[in-house]
This record gives C-alpha cells, sequence and structure tokens, in this order.
RNA sequence: GCCGGUGUGGCGGAAUUGGUAGACGCGCUGGAUUCAAAAUCCUGUUCCCUCUGGGAGUGUCGGUUCGAUUCCGACCACCGGCACCA
C-alpha cells in the first residue's frame, strides 16, 4: 500500500477491473429482489456538467447500496439523442446531425465512465437509432388503430422568409432567430395523441405516488385540472341561437348579472363586424402578455357586445360583454358572472357599473350579518336567498336540484372539464422519429405496413441556411406508394416530439436488445422503476407523458403495472458564485470563478475580490451555474486534478439531494483531505499490522475500547437509515467523518485495540462504499480482504456494541442548562432527581428558590422546575 | 394574484418523535513542523458580559408548554411553480 493517496493509481485500475468481470451486468434473477434504479438519461450535448454528475452520483449511490442489500440492480444509461441542437450544429459546422450525435454519445459516453457509475453499460440504447426508434413508429400503428391518435389543424410558427416551422425556442422576440422576420402563426395539420381520454386515470394515480415529492404531485394535478360542474345554454334575445357557459357553481345561477366571452369567441367576431371600437378592443387583446403573473395582477377590461341573452331559468335579459380575462381554450369560451360571488367578476361588475345581486348567505349567522356585498364578493358556500324556488336550499343541494332543473329544460347538464389538452406530437423538424403514415388522394392518411417498419430517417443529409427539414426536400424519402391501393402516395415528412421518446425509455432498457418486440416478458421482471432521480424542470411534461404511456403499454398488453415510477427523487439545482465587473459601456463582464481570488477578514468574512488581472470585482451571489454567467465548472478538469471519488464525496456532501447545492472549489479540496485522512489511517494501521488475524475478546475490554465499538455501531445504525430511509448522504458522510475523528484520538495500541481499530476501519470503507467506490475498493483490499468490497453485504448492526451501562443526562433548571449528570442507565427517576439536587450549580440556583415540580424524561434530561 | 417550499454562526449545512441549538465541512485565529513556503498535524471559533460562571440567540411579533429551530396564529423576506380555469 502506497502512503499517500493517489486517484490516478486507483481509478482507472479500478474501473478497469469492474469493466473486465463485467460487474454491472444483470440478468432477471427470480430469487433475489430485484432493484431498479434509473436517472433520466442525458441528451448528448457533448460535455458532462455539473447537473449531470450530481444526477448521477446520486443514482449511483442509492444503486450501490441496494446492490449490498443484496438486491438484483438494474442501473442503465442511454442517450436522448433526437433533438433540435443537434440541428443546430448541423447547420452551423456544416455536420450531419446523426454524425454530431454520435461523436458527442461518445465523448460523453468515455467522460461517465471515468466517474465509475455501476451502469449496465451493455444495455446502453440511442434513442435516434433505428432500433429503438422503430418500437414507437409500431405502438404509434397500435395507438391509431385503436382511435387514440387523431389528425387536426394546429397552430405553428412559420417563419415566412425561410419558409420554415420554427419550434418555440427558435422565436426570439416575435422573430426568427435566423432570418429575423416577424414570425407568423400558421394553422397546418397535425398528429394527436389522446392523452385526455386518460385524464381520469393519471389524475386518480397521482394519489398512488406516495413517494414522489408533494410538489411534483400538486403540480401534476393541476397541469390535469380537472373540475366538476354544469354545462347551461343561455339563449339569445332575437335569435334561435344558444350561448353556452362552464361553472362549477351553479348554485349562483339566479345571481348572474351578466356574461362574458373571450375576445376570439365566434359572437365577439360577428358583434365586432359592425363595431370598429369593438373590433379594436379585440385587437388589443391579441397583444396582450400572457404570462401568467402579468394576467393575474392585469386590469380587468371589457367591452359590451350590444348582444342579450334570457336567463335559463328567470327569462330575465342578460348583457353580453366580451372580456380580456376569459379563455377562448378553456370550457366554451364564455362564462356566466355572477359579482356577488366571485372576486374577479365582483372587479369588473365596479369598475363597469353592472349589477351586483346576492343569492348566497352564510349557514352561520354572525358571518351572514357581516357580509357586505359592496364591500366585496362572498365566495364561500352557503344558503341560497333571494333564489325564486331554491331559496333556503344550501349550495350543496342547489347544485343538484338547478343541474336537474336544466336537465328537464333541456338547457344543461352536469360535466367534467379539464384543463390538459390532447398532446400534439408532430415536429416539422428533421431530427426526430419519422411518423409512419402514408398519405394516398384516395384512402387518406394510411399506416406503415408492420413489415415496412422501420421507417428510417435518412442521415446522409445536407442543411441549407434555412434550416428547414431536408427530408422534405427528398423525393427518395417521401415518394411512395398506397399501402392500400398501391396508387402514388406521399410520405409523412414531419416527426415525433422528442418527448415520444423519453416517455418509454425506461421500460426497453429491461430489454433493448430484443428486436422481435418492443418489450417482452423481462419488463415485468423490472418494471416498474423503483427509484427514478432526475430534475425537478421535468415535474409535469416528461413525467406525466412517461405515466401515460406506462398506461398505454398496460392497455396494449406489454407491461402489467399501472404506474412506471414508484419512488421520484427531484435533485436541485448546482449553483456557483457569481463575479463581474462593470462593462464600459454598461452590461458586466461576467469573470470566472477559478479566475478571482477572495480575501477575508479575521472572522471569515469576505472583503475584497479581485481577479487573474488585478481588478476588483463584484460579486453577484450564487446562480445557476450557466454560460451567459460564466459559472460553470468543468467537471473533466475536476476528475483530472482529484479524482472521481472526490467529486462524488463533494457532491453528496455539500447538500441533501433535493436542495440547490452551492458550489465550493474549497469544499472540493475538504472532500479530498478527507479521503487522504481516512486514506492515512488506513495505511497506518495496516503498516502496524501487516497480514495479521484480529483476534477480538469482546469480554475484556477497557472503557475507551467499549466506547470506540459504541460509536461504530452507532454510526452505523444512522448511516444505514440515511442511506436507505431518509436519502441524506450529506449526514452520512458527516456522520462518518465523526467516526474517523473520534478514531484518530484513540492513542491505544494494544491488541485488543488494533482488532477494535480493523473492525471499526473495515466498517467505514463498506459504508463509504457506494459515495467513493473507487478508494473504497483499494482500502478493503489494504486492509487484508479479497474479492470487491461492493459485493459485500451491507454490515449487521451489533447491539451487544450498542448497549452502555452509563448515559449522560442533562439538568434543566426552568428548562436552561445548568448542568449535567452521568447516571446508570437503568436508574429509576428518584434516583435521577436526586443525583440532579446534588449537582453544585443546580444547588447554587436553588438556595433561595422553592421547587415546584420535576420533570425526568428517561435517558435524556431532568427538569427542575423552581422560583 | 394563487399554490408550494425555505429562512439557523463569516459560509454550506446538522439537530429524524417537543428535550444538550450550531454535528460535519469550509473559512478564519493561534501554534507545531520547516532555513522558508506548500502540504500536514494540533488549538480555538454564535454574539455579549464584571468569565469555575452568567445573559441573549434559529426571519419578525405573539401564543401553547416544565421545556419550542420543531406545534399554533399573524406578518416579513427569498426561491420555485402556475391556471384570471369560470
Amino acid at each position: 500500500m502506497q502512503d499517500q493517496y493517489n486517484h490516478k493509481n486507483i481509478e482507472p485500475a479500478v474501473q478497469k477491473m469492474w469493466e473486465d468481470n463485467k460487474s454491472f451486468e444483470v440478468t432477471e434473477d427470480p430469487d433475489k429482489e430485484k432493484y431498479y434504479c434509473l436517472s433520466m438519461f442525458p441528451y448528448p450535448s457533448g460535455k458532462l456538467h455539473m447537473g449531470h454528475v450530481r444526477n448521477y452520483t446520486i443514482g449511483d449511490v442509492i444503486s450501490r447500496f441496494q446492490r449490498m442489500q443484496g438486491k438484483n440492480v438494474l442501473q442503465p444509461m442511454g442517450w436522448d439523442a433526437f433533438g433540435l441542437p443537434a440541428e443546430n450544429a448541423a447547420i452551423k459546422n456544416n455536420v450531419p446531425p446523426a454524425k454530431w450525435t454520435d461523436e458527442n454519445v461518445a465523448e460523453m459516453g468515455a467522460q461517465l465512465k471515468t466517474m465509475g457509475f455501476a451502469y449496465d453499460w451493455s444495455r446502453e440504447l440511442a434513442t435516434c437509432k433505428p432500433d429503438y426508434y422503430r418500437w414507437e413508429q409500431w405502438f404509434f400503428l397500435k395507438l391509431f388503430e385503436k382511435g387514440l391518435v387523431y389528425r387536426k389543424k394546429a397552430t405553428v410558427n412559420w417563419d415566412p422568409v425561410d419558409n420554415t416551422v420554427l419550434a418555440n425556442e427558435q422565436v426570439v422576440d416575435g422573430r426568427g432567430w435566423r432570418s429575423g422576420a416577424i414570425v407568423e402563426q400558421r394553422e397546418i395539420d397535425q398528429w394527436f395523441l389522446k392523452i385526455t381520454a386518460y385524464a381520469d386515470e393519471l389524475l386518480e394515480d397521482v394519489r398512488k405516488l406516495e413517494n414522489w415529492p408533494q410538489q411534483v404531485r400538486t403540480m401534476q394535478e393541476n397541469w390535469i385540472g380537472r373540475s366538476e360542474g354544469v354545462e347551461l345554454e343561455f339563449g339569445l334575445e332575437n335569435s334561435e341561437e344558444t350561448l353556452s357557459v362552464f361553472t362549477t357553481r351553479p348554485d349562483t345561477l339566479m345571481g348572474v348579472s351578466y356574461l362574458a366571452v373571450a375576445p376570439q369567441h365566434p359572437l365577439a367576431t360577428r358583434a365586432a363586424v359592425e363595431n370598429p371600437e369593438l373590433t379594436d378592443f379585440i385587437e388589443e387583446c391579441k397583444n396582450m402578455k400572457a404570462t401568467e403573473a402579468e394576467m393575474a395582477t392585469m386590469e380587468k377590461k371589457g367591452f359590451a357586445t350590444g348582444i342579450y341573452a334570457t336567463h335559463p331559468i328567470t327569462g330575465e335579459s342578460i348583457p353580453i360583454w366580451v372580456a380580456n380575462f376569459v379563455l377562448m381554450s378553456y370550457g366554451s369560451g364564455a362564462v356566466m358572472a355572477v359579482p356577488a360571488h366571485d372576486e374577479r367578476d365582483w372587479d369588473f361588475a365596479q369598475t363597469y357599473g353592472l349589477p351586483i345581486k346576492q343569492v348566497i348567505t352564510s349557514t352561520c349567522e354572525s358571518v351572514a350579518n357581516n357580509i357586505n356585498i359592496n364591500e366585496g364578493a362572498f365566495t364561500e358556500k352557503g344558503v341560497l336567498i333571494d333564489s325564486g324556488d331554491f331559496t333556503g336550499l344550501t349550495s350543496e343541494e342547489a347544485l343538484d336540484s338547478i343541474a336537474e332543473f336544466l336537465q328537464e329544460a333541456k338547457k344543461g347538464r352536469k360535466t367534467i372539464n379539464y384543463r390538459l389538452r390532447d398532446w400534439g406530437v408532430s415536429r416539422q423538424r428533421y431530427w426526430g422519429c419519422p411518423i409512419p403514415i402514408i398519405y394516398c388522394d384516395d384512402c387518406g392518411a394510411v399506416a406503415v405496413p408492420d413489415e415496412d417498419l422501420p421507417v428510417e430517417l435518412p442521415t446522409d443529409v445536407v442543411f441549407d441556411e434555412s434550416g428547414s427539414s431536408p427530408i422534405k426536400q427528398m423525393p427518395e424519402f417521401y415518394e411512395t406508394s398506397c399501402p392500400k391501393c398501391g396508387k402514388a402516395a406521399t410520405r409523412e415528412t414531419d416527426t415525433f416530439d422528442t418527448f415520444f421518446e423519453s416517455s418509454w425509455y425506461y421500460a426497453r432498457f429491461t430489454g433493448p436488445d430484443n428486436d422481435k418486440s418492443m418489450l417482452d416478458e423481462r419488463a415485468d421482471y423490472w418494471l416498474p422503476v423503483d427509484q427514478y432521480v432526475g430534475g425537478i424542470e421535468h415535474a409535469v411534461l416528461h413525467l406525466l407523458y412517461a405515466r401515460f404511456f406506462n398506461k398505454l403499454m398496460r392497455d396494449e398488453g406489454l407491461i402489467e403495472c399501472d404506474e412506471p415510477f414508484t419512488n421520484l427523487l427531484t435533485q436541485g439545482m448546482v449553483l456557483a458564485d457569481t463575479y463581474y465587473i462593470d462593462g464600459e459601456s454598461g452590461g458586466q463582464e461576467w469573470i470566472a470563478p477559478k479566475d478571482v481570488t477572495v480575501e477575508r477578514n479575521e472572522k471569515g468574512k469576505v472583503v475584497k475580490i479581485t481577479d487573474d488581472k488585478g481588478r476588483e470585482v463584484q460579486t453577484d451571489g450564487m446562480s445557476k451555474m450557466s454560460k451567459s454567467k460564466n459559472n460553470g465548472v468543468d467537471p473533466a478538469e475536476l476528475i483530472e486534478k482529484y479524482g472521481a471519488d472526490t467529486l462524488r464525496v463533494f457532491s453528496m456532501f455539500a447538500a441533501p439531494p433535493d436542495q440547490s447545492m452551492e458550489w465550493s472549489d474549497s469544499g472540493v479540496e475538504g472532500a479530498n483531505r478527507f479521503i487522504k485522512r481516512l486514506w492515512r489511517q488506513v495505511y497506518i494501521h495496516a503498516e502496524t499490522n501487516p497480514n495479521k488475524d484480529f483476534d477480538l475478546d469482546l469480554d475484556n475490554l477497557t472503557d475507551s475500547q467499549q466506547e470506540i465499538r459504541h460509536k461504530v455501531y452507532a454510526t452505523l445504525t444512522k448511516v444505514t437509515d440515511d442511506m436507505s430511509r431518509r436519502y441524506t448522504f450529506n449526514t452520512a458522510i458527516a456522520a462518518n467523518m465523526e467516526l474517523i475523528n473520534d478514531l484518530s484520538k484513540f492513542k491505544d495500541d494494544g491488541e485488543q485495540a488494533q482488532a477494535i481499530r480493523h473492525e471499526a476501519l473495515e466498517k467505514i470503507v463498506l459504508m463509504l462504499s457506494p459515495i467513493m467506490p473507487h478508494v473504497a475498493q483499494e482500502l478493503w483490499v489494504s486492509l487484508g480482504n479479497e474479492g470487491t468490497v461492493m459485493d459485500e453485504p451491507w454490515p449487521e448492526i451489533d447491539e451487544t456494541a450498542l448497549e452502555q451501562s452509563k448515559i449522560q443526562m442533562m439538568i434543566q433548571l426552568n428548562g436552561k442548562l445548568r448542568g449535567k449528570v452521568d447516571v446508570d442507565v437503568n436508574a429509576d427517576d428518584a434516583t435521577v432527581e436526586a443525583l440532579a439536587m446534588e449537582n453544585e450549580n443546580v444547588k447554587r440556583f436553588l438556595e433561595d428558590a422553592t421547587v415546584r415540580k420535576v420533570i425526568v424524561v428517561k435517558g435524556r434530561l431532568v427538569n427542575i422546575v423552581a422560583n
């Protein structure tokens, strides 16, 4: 064993051993409990960043810990390889997207391997390969057969100069990113998946996701946005037509004082024909910003249409307004307004002097007496007043009877509305999976026959300046014949949204080599994923689509489980300090953290920061690592300098996994020092006791020897809980540091002491091996063991070592700490109380006070209440 | 605006069930080692005071309790998300 830790002598060798032994390749083993741990696969951008390092270290630590628990652990890795950046690179560097992607995969794969993650690389997949995407083409056609897929017109961003469709991120301030032309909205035919058919189940099953962060569950629920209510018809005066509105509060129907329609509503359009002012107002609404915060605070504006409706029950005449707060895309694009019982309607009524009629009062008399409808809306449910035949009913009763009344009058019905829209999966981009459809003039949209799958995306393509999809100009791709009638036909040139690929990759990892079917029986062995780890930015779309796909695959008979991910861990962002110098012409010059020197005062507070040219630098606090703030840190450089284990220890130690983590260079050095200290202790121990068999005589230990053993097993107890239940790897590391500090103060050199030290060091190496697997392997061997440390079982807790004869108890006086006392572990309350009273400091305080009460909390403290 | 989260030393964070606030690490102080430095090791490090001890202290103000970082109420700040959803 070398006396100094040097990662370069260890990491490549250990990684080679894992590779040679195929240590992480797994197969289905019915005798072992399976554990499927998955980290969200990366887009192959070319370089690993710290976000990846953190994400994948968390997944790897969990996987390795579960392996030591004796489980059959699957941890795969692959590439979310389709997407826009490859097209951008193609235009910029004149390299085909496929080539660019392949090169990036190779480079990032090599970087991932230097981190020592326990991946089963034999299952590696890339979504841009035909052997992967052919199955989603197949699956799409299954859904097509079932009627879960349909085609309809939808809006796209159209660049009129480049004559191409733009993705949202290619639109900058309303202009095409390359041409600078003002982007137009165009309606074109696109494919949709009926996710709304699964809205109820997707919502209902959120309840099953007990081990998902509450935040993510709420976001999913809100996104689906189910609301129960009544759809009802208002007749239009002097017309046979009706106007349909949706309400969740039919109990307030008798308080309606106006109706409001969205600016895009046909009724609004019609009313505007003869009314230039209304036309202007509708135009104005189109230009409104649509960010939620602005929407919520913006002024409620409206314009009377001059059209009147009739109340479905009273027949009263009710004005119809156009209002900027009504959304065409929700419900029927029209609402009934009850100013007395809805805040927004109240604000609007106040602004435009519309009547406010109270029809609900509180069931609680004191509340009811305080309602002043002229001061604000009363939005709670209660009892109906002034509501004709419905007066006296509670809101709940009224809800049903009004709905019934409307139903009978054929003027309304109970309905459920969702915010969730069907998923548009067509993209007019090149670098994606071709949609397997052929258009025939006679037969319409026809599925590509099974035997013709996959429809392969041509990879040898040249991009022109416009950035439009090359396959749209490739007759050899799109010219084909109709599978039904044989006539000349055209192939679909749109590709799938890349969320399509990422919606089922977790399942494909269970059998990526299957070229006969999408999935097989192996899927039911491994699924569902036991632990999914990834960024919170996927809280809604990716996770919802994956849940949707899981249910689709289940209903297709491909898998059995209802939900894909049992446990979800959303890791926090990686932040770093930002430094800048004010530029001469305004703006900031951002200085990389590695180029600054920080001066501190004697309290450790920062007093001055300078850059490498000696200029004084300002700090803008911590923010997410990004190019724009030049505060990124390259993992490759750190692996080279400190090794993967140091990087792994630091990223797990700096913060709990779900919180944001602040990058710190000195923190990394601290992690490195910690490994060195442990190395040094093992080295000295191994040198002192070469090839020794230790014989521990548990019955004849000194107090300090017993204390160390107690500490070892107390640490093991805590670390086991931290790693398995709490996922607080930071405290697991801290507990080991504490133990190592204690051990270094344990100066006993006797036979028994050496045996105890040996036991302690072995346990430390085992406990830390999931976090720093390379150095743990080396230390394991240095301690005289053979084989691989990661295949050792997680250590058992020695209960006898945890037993103590004496414990320390706190003495409090009126809740303030006044002393400590060592007592026998079995001492009864009276004994403890007596000991506490004998404490010198306590006596002093009690001199001129009377004891009122004594509280003894077993094993913890004595509190003497006196005054 | 609504929903969710967070607020603890100079900094990251710990305190898991209402029971020693500040574990562990960073930074800083002093020392050992060294010709010197780096590295390493040791010491101290919440603030204040009349210092064998005492007082204050976990965003602010109140409350419950023998005892509150932890529970309750009101407020403030920051972060994240969003849907003016009828």
